[in-house]
DNA sequence: TCGATGCGGATTGTTGACAATCTGCACGTG
DNA sequence: CACGTGCAGATTGTCAACAATCCGCATCGA
C-alpha cells in the first residue's frame, strides 16, 4: 500500500459529459459557425455513442445558451451579435466586480495569495503571447478572471461566471474586435493583480470596467447578421414564473 | 379567418420542461425534503411516461442545482445550509444592484414604466398578503425581483437570477428565518418602487442590500447539518477550464 | 474481535427501435 | 398565375430492454 498515493482518481466522467465538453470546445474553436445545425444521429455515429448521450450533451448546452433548441426541429448554434457580445461583457463586469470587492475587501495574507494564485496564470499567459498562441492566450484570459470570481468563495457566482466565460470564448473567436490590442493583455492583467494585492477597491472597478469594456466602434462590421435576435430557447433552465 | 387572432398558441411544451417544472414546484414546496432520493424509475411511472423525459429533467434540475447527481448511485435533494442561504443572497444582491444601477440610470419615463410594472406586482403580493397566503407571498416575493433584474435588459443576468430565485424560494421554505418580518414585506417593496422611481441609485443599493441581507443570528438553529458542504456536482455545467 | 473480501440488490448509464412532429416542395384548383 | 393542400423526407421525442456500476451486508480468516 505503498503507490496507492500517486494513483489519481479516474476520471470516469459520463459520456454526456465528455461529448458536452467536447462539442464545447468546437463551438469556441469556430468548428461549428454560428446558424450550423447539430444533428443527434450525426454526432451519434461520429462519436460511435447512441444518441441518448448525445442528446443529453445537446441539451446541457442549450441550457449554457450555446445551442438553441427549436422543438422537433433541431439544435443549432447559437448566434451572437454585437448585442450578445455587450451583454456578455457587462454581465462579466458586474459579477468580476462584485468578486473584486469582496476580495479586496479581505486582509492582506489573504489578498497576497489570492494575488499569487493570479500571478500564476498570468506567467502562463505571458508564455502563451511569447508563443503567439492567441486561441489559448483567449481561453487563460478568462482562466484568470473565472480565478478572480472563485477567490470570491461564492459558488453561485462562479456558476453564473462560468456559463459567461464560454460566451466570451466564443465572442473572442467571432468578433475579434472584443478582444483588446494583444500587447496590452498581459499588463492589463498585471495591474488587475496589483490592484487585489493593494486592496484599492475603487480602482479595481475602474481597472475591471475598462478591462471589460466594449466599444461599439471596434464590434463594427463584425456583426453578421445584425439586429435579429432570437428570443430564448423555449426550454430554458428556469421556469418563468406565473 | 375572423377569430384567429383569439387563439393563443398551443403551448406543447416538451414534456422534460413539464416534468422538471413540477419537480422543481414540489422541491419548493418542500414535498422531496433535502437529502431525499429522486428516483428516476419512481417518478416516470407515477407519471406515466417511460425514464427518458424524466432522465432529462433530473438532469435539468441538477445543473440549476437543486439537485445533486452522484454518479451511478442516484440524485438527490440538494441539502442546504447556512452558509449556502447566505451565497444565495449575496449573489442575488451583487445581481438586483448591478440591475439597479441600469435602471436607475434611465430617463424619467422609462423609471416611471419599470415602477408602475413594479407595482402592479407589488398590488398581487398585498394581496396574497392579506389572504395570509405566505407561500404565494414569496413566489410574488421574488417575481418582484425578476422582473427588477428583467428591466436591466441583459438576459444574461436574467439568466443567471433565475436560478437563483428558485434557490432563493427554497431558502425560504427550509429557513424561516432568512424571510424577514411579513409586514414589512410590502411596504419594503413598495419603498424599492419609489427608489426606481426617483432614480437615486445610492439609497436602492443601500435598500437592497438591507433587504437581502440574511443575519446570521435569524437562521440560527433552522441549519440542518451545520458545517457539512457537499462539492459541486460532477457533471457541472461548464466545464472547469484546462 | 477486527478487518478484508465476495455477493446480492438497486440504480443509473446506454442502446436501438418506434412514434410524433415539422418543413419544404410539388401538385391540383380557382 | 396565385393560393391552398397533401406528400415525402428528415429530425427530434419517446420508449422498453440490456449492461455497467456502486453500496451495504454477510461471510471468512487472522
Amino acid at each position: 500500500m505503498r503507490g496507492v498515493e500517486a494513483l489519481s482518481a479516474i476520471n470516469s466522467r459520463p459520456t454526456a459529459v465528455v461529448i458536452a465538453d467536447q462539442l464545447r470546445e468546437s463551438i469556441i474553436d469556430g468548428a461549428f459557425a454560428p446558424g450550423d445545425q447539430v444533428n443527434e444521429a450525426l454526432v451519434a455515429s461520429r462519436l460511435n455513442v447512441s444518441r441518448g448521450p448525445v442528446r443529453e450533451a445537446l441539451h446541457r448546452l442549450v441550457q449554457e445558451g450555446l445551442l438553441l433548441a427549436r422543438p422537433n426541429r433541431g439544435v443549432f448554434v447559437q448566434e451572437l451579435d454585437a448585442r450578445d457580445v455587450a451583454e456578455v461583457f457587462a454581465a462579466r463586469e458586474v459579477i468580476e466586480c462584485a468578486a473584486g470587492e469582496i476580495v479586496t475587501g479581505r486582509d492582506a495574507d489573504r489578498r497576497e495569495a489570492a494575488a499569487d494564485r493570479l500571478t500564476a496564470i498570468v506567467d502562463r499567459m505571458q508564455a502563451a503571447f511569447d508563443a503567439g498562441d492567441w486561441p489559448r492566450l483567449g481561453r487563460i484570459d478568462l482562466e484568470f478572471h473565472t480565478a478572480l470570481v472563485a477567490d470570491a468563495g461564492n459558488s453561485r457566482l462562479d456558476r453564473a461566471y462560468a456559463t459567461l466565460a464560454t460566451e466570451a470564448l466564443i465572442c473572442l473567436t467571432h468578433f475579434p474586435g472584443a478582444y483588446p490590442e494583444r500587447s496590452n493583455v498581459v499588463p492589463g492583467h498585471r495591474e488587475l493583480i496589483e490592484l487585489v494585492r493593494s486592496g484599492t477597491m475603487e480602482e479595481l472597478h475602474r481597472a475591471l470596467h475598462e478591462h471589460l469594456s466594449v466599444d461599439d466602434h471596434r464590434l463594427h462590421g463584425h456583426d453578421a447578421d445584425g439586429d435579429l435576435r432570437h428570443g430564448r430557447p423555449e426550454g430554458d433552465a428556469v421556469a418563468s414564473q406565473p
